[in-house]
This record gives structure tokens, sequence and C-alpha cells, in this order.
DNA sequence: TTGTACGCGTTATCAG
DNA sequence: CTGATAACGCGTACAA
């Protein structure tokens, strides 16, 4: 009910100037009389005076805030990068205003305009499209932009920080082939990600470079919303020749498209390898125990914070790519036999 | 590199003062000429100009800005829970801050004083501890302070929404009973926590109900973060006269408790029944699918919602209960034939 | 219908 | 070492 007190307030009750309280507050600022410091701190501590941050932004033309902008946090491997991220922003005393685009363009305008209107000192974000008009704004401002996971092209100011998807991808194809799959089914983001097409392009080199065939059907591209794995999945196995081995390089569908196999009434790994993109704890849990792609979580929020608060260097200058390990476990083995499925 | 426009450099090139501009900003605070108003917004057009949030609520006592402080956001329940909860502020035109506090009093301290400095309009939290102090400075700022999930004790004037743990628990307790369980094993939260106490308190009701002894050594109460649920399922599965059912509700110790009882050679629902307090879609792939305590995510997020940003109305007044789901699937059955596990 | 002038809480400048 | 005062960008009485 009382009103919060003012810098004005502690100066009163501590016989000085608001000047000096401010000297106080922010060490180094200027000069303080030990006696003096000693009197404002005890006038801030009886009032229990805490400057107001909307005042001091006003000021500093920057701010202390990190707008952190993903696709959707439900994504547990999203889920996990902001939790990182909060808290390394917490470690260099930053706020982080969370925002969600839900993978729309729309709303992606929308945040982008808010962070903006609020000056946030940097961004990190999984960019859904190429909003070029608004993302240069961010950057008139000198907002750092970094974005993690995913690129986009056109916003050349801004740096990035993702995984090596066509290496990942590479590893897990090259191991299903040393196994001795040909027919290697491949469910991956839509073309217009950066991750979908890394990712995909690593699978066909691989292939190709194995002397083998790219079946275009074996491919599936499907969005990162919605359930439209469990679908592929069917698709892929309702095939004359059926894969015998599986990549979901989709971490948003590895759920839907898990549940459908589970139905195909296929046993894992004898009728069909499987290797997911998708280092949540319950993979080990299912049987068998998933073979993975692990993303370095704790790397992608590092580096991102790094370099959203980096105010040193060149903008878009870094394009960070970390590996992603392969883990082998249990849902990997050779084909049934030496003989192809039956058409 | 071009400083953004202000209000004054749009007054200028719409030659008009700043006070239309504002009025054209926010429309209603007062009348405009339809000529005026669109030359305005030209020169708003054309300048990009953007009111800058932070002079916006120097004036204001409120902003337009939500805390949401979590304990751990890389937890998927809370992970959902802020998904949620950033959509219905967005469509209220409400920003988040996020905070974790991973389940540590002293950074809970200090991000209710971030929030208290940046006069947030309301506080969604899951509370770790009585901070008396700090939560009342909140209070007295007139910031609805909404509980979810969890609740404390001693801050009368938030408001809580969570599920119904006595009854959950009790559901699922019932449930094993009436299969003809009567050694069953629980595992939930500290002590220190509601949802701990409640959750316990739900099983040793229903089993004193049915004339059940309550078997103390059956009964772990352990921390949220960590991996003790391992430790904890191991000394249950090591007791003279093992459990023939199991419970477990502390989401957080689900897969650790999982991992474990994959180890122990055991086999669901025959040798152990399980129940989770988790609605993860996984819980659905584990094989055998997992009966479950499913929690209502977006009715907790709406209902917080709802009454972090409700300015009418008594704080403290309302503690709503939701109901959590009971759902029946794979990995409960009757006690393997109709012996007592030797002792 | 429009413009002027002030206040919001803080920091920076410059004179004492 | 300290104090008065001018910004910072926006909203809003109040005057024109």
């Amino acid at each position: 009910m009382a009103k919060p007190a003012t810098i004005r307030d502690v100066s009163e009750r501590a016989g000085v100037s608001i000047a000096v309280v401010s000297r106080v507050l922010n060490p180094g600022s200027g000069p303080v009389a030990p006696d003096t410091k000693l009197r404002v701190q005890q006038a801030i501590g009886e009032l229990s005076y805490r400057p107001r941050t909307a005042a001091r932004e006003l000021k500093s033309p920057g701010t202390t805030t990190l707008g952190l902008m993903l696709a959707d946090v439900a994504n547990p491997f999203f889920a996990r990068l902001a939790d990182k991220i909060v808290w390394e922003a917490r470690a260099r005393g930053v706020n982080v205003l969370l925002m969600t685009t839900q993978e729309d363009q729309h709303l992606e305008e929308e945040c982008l305009n808010t962070l903006y209107e609020r000056r946030v000192a940097g961004v990190i974000a999984t960019p859904t499209s190429t909003n070029r008009a608004a993302w240069e704004k961010l950057d008139d401002l000198n907002t750092r932009v970094v974005f993690v996971d995913r690129t986009i092209e056109g916003v050349d100011f801004a740096d990035s920080v993702g995984i090596d998807n066509d290496l990942s991808a590479r590893r897990a194809t090259a191991h299903l082939v040393s196994l001795g799959h040909t027919r290697i089914g491949f469910v991956s983001g839509p073309t217009t990600t950066s991750t979908g097409r890394a990712r995909t392009e690593g699978y066909r080199q691989t292939l190709r470079e194995h002397g083998l065939d790219v079946d275009e059907s074996l491919i599936r591209h499907i969005p990162f919303r919605g359930d439209q794995g469990s679908d592929a999945v069917n698709a892929l196995l309702s095939l004359p020749q059926r894969p015998t081995a599986l990549i979901i390089a989709n971490t948003a569908q590895v759920i839907p498209s898990l549940r459908r196999l589970a139905f195909s009434g296929l046993s894992i790994p004898e009728d069909l390898s499987v290797i997911v993109f998708d280092d949540d704890p319950w993979t080990e849990l299912f049987t068998p125990a998933l073979s993975i792609i692990k993303q370095p979580t704790e790397m992608l929020a590092a580096h991102s914070i790094e370099l959203a608060l980096n105010t040193a260097g060149e903008r878009g200058r870094t394009n960070l790519l970390v590996q992603a390990e392969f883990i082998e476990r249990g849902s990997t083995a050779p084909p049934r036999g030496s003989t192809p499925p039956r058409d």
C-alpha cells in the first residue's frame, strides 16, 4: 500500500543529495566519504529502497535484458536450452524475456517489435522466417542477434550457433550403412529450415559416397509442429520396399514417429534400426535404448550468451558449429539376415 | 547506427505536437482529427517509430510484464507450463520474464528483488522457501502473486493454483489397493514442500481407510533436483519385504527411478506395478505404457495467468485446486499370484 | 482539436 | 568529496 521509496526519499533520510545516493548505488561512478556511504546504506536499508529498473533504462541507451525467442518451449530440447541460457544470463546479471513464435511468421514479427521497443541488449532466437525489416531494426539499435540451432539467410549481421547438422547426419547414416543397411528412411524438418536442409544433405552425400542410390521416396520433410511424424513413418513403412533403418532427424517429431512404430508390430532393431536426433533422458529408457545424436545443449547455451552479450567484435562475423555426439545404444543392428525384405 | 526515432521526431515530421502523437499512439486518450491522425501515422511509418517501453513504464505505476519464477525449466512439466503461460500472456499483450530458482533460497530472493525493481504486474512462481520479507515487498507494490503447483505457508496474500495432490495420491493408491497390493512403495518430494506433504498424506490416508498398515520404510522423501530417485528405488527394492507396487509421486525423479528399475530385472507389471506422477508423452512409449497421474498443464497455466493479471478482487483469496486425471495403462496389475512375497 | 509544460526516477556534468 | 541541475522519452493535465 505504501508507495515505494525513491532515491529522493533516501537522500532526505540520509541528509545528503540524490547524487550521493546514486554514487553509493553505482560504485565507481564517483567518490563518496566512508561515513556518508554508511549513512546512505543505512537509509537504503531502513526504507528498503530499490532503484527502479525502468528509470534506469531510460537514461542509458541499453538495458540488462536479453530476449529469448524460441519456437516452442514445450519441446524439451528448447526447454533445456532455455534453462541453461537463463542460468548463464543470471550469472551475468541479466534477465531473460521469453517469447515463443510457435513457428509462426506473424508472431515472430510481433515479438521482434516488442524486443525492439524494450531495447533488449541482445536477442537469442530460433528464427522462423526471413523477416528482413524487423530483424534489421534490431541491427540499427546495435542489438546483438544470435541465431541458435537454426539459421536463416539474408540476415547477415546475426551471429549463429548450432550443431554441425551435416556431419551429424553423415555419422548417423554412415553408421547404418556400415551395418549393411541400404534402404534408410529419413525424417527431417521442412526444407525451408537450415537444419532440415543440412541434415538431409548430409544423408544424401553419405549414401552417394558409399555408392548407394538416393531414393527420394525415403526422405520425408515434415513440419516441427503437429503430429505428422506418425504419417511420415506410416508412409515409409508402406513403401513397396520398406526401409530397414530409420533416422528421425526432426527432434520435435520423434515421439509421434515412435508412437506409430510401436503400432507397426515391427521389432527394433531386428526389423528396423532406428536413430533419433534427440538427447532426452527417456531415449535411454525406451526399449530398446535408442541410438541417438546428442546435441550439446550447454555448449549451445554458453556460446549463445557469450555472443549475445559480447559488445566487442563485429556483428555477424561469428558462426559457430559445435559437434554433436553419436551415441550407439540398442536400437541399431545389421538388417535381418542378408535377404532383402519381400515386396 | 542511426539513433532510433523519438516521439519528438515524429511530431516534427508530421508537423504536430508530441501530445497529438501520443494520442494517436494510445487511442481513446483524446481526440484527434482524422487527417491529422493520418499524417502522424504516416510519419510513424516513415521513421519506423516505436515507443520505448522503459519510458512508458516510468509514467504508469505498473508494467506490462509478468514474472515467471520456476524451479527448473529443464523439467518438462515446468517447461510445458512455461510454454502455455507465455502463450496466454502474449494473447493479453504482456511479456514474460523467466527466472529459475533451481530450488535455491538464495537465488529465489535475488529473483524476487529483481522482479520488485522491475515493477512487474504479477508474479507466477513455484516457491521454494518462505522468504517472508522479499515476498512482502511485492505485496506492498500491489503486485499479484500466484503460486502454481506448490504453495508455501506464511504468505497469505498470494493466490494459488495447483492440482489436488491429496486426491491424486488417493486415487493412485486406491487403484493399487483394489488390485490387491498391500505393500506399496511411495517416492515423493521433500516434506518441506506442499506437494510432497499432500501426496504422502493422501497415500497414508488411503491405506488406513482400507485397513492397511502404513509402513514408513516404504515412504521416501527425496529432493526434486539430483538423481536420488535411483537410490530411493534401490532402497525400496532391498527391503526385506519388497513392495509389489510403486508410486513415483516426484515428477522430477521419475526418470532416475525408472532407470534404476530397468536394472533391477524386475518385470513390470508382473513383479512390480508402477504409477508415476508425470504426463510426458514418452510415458506412453515406455514398455509397458505407464499408468500415470496426468496434470492438466493448460488449466494450471490459464488459471495462473488469470489470477496474476486480474486487478480486481482481493489478493490471497483464491486457492484453486484443479483435478488431475488418473490414466490406467499397462504398468499396473494385480500382484503376482496371491501369495505374499517371501521374506 | 491542438500545443505547452511538467513529472516520472535515475544518472551525468559541472561547479562548489 | 558533495550538491544542484539538466537530460532521458513518454503521458497528460491544462491552457489555447
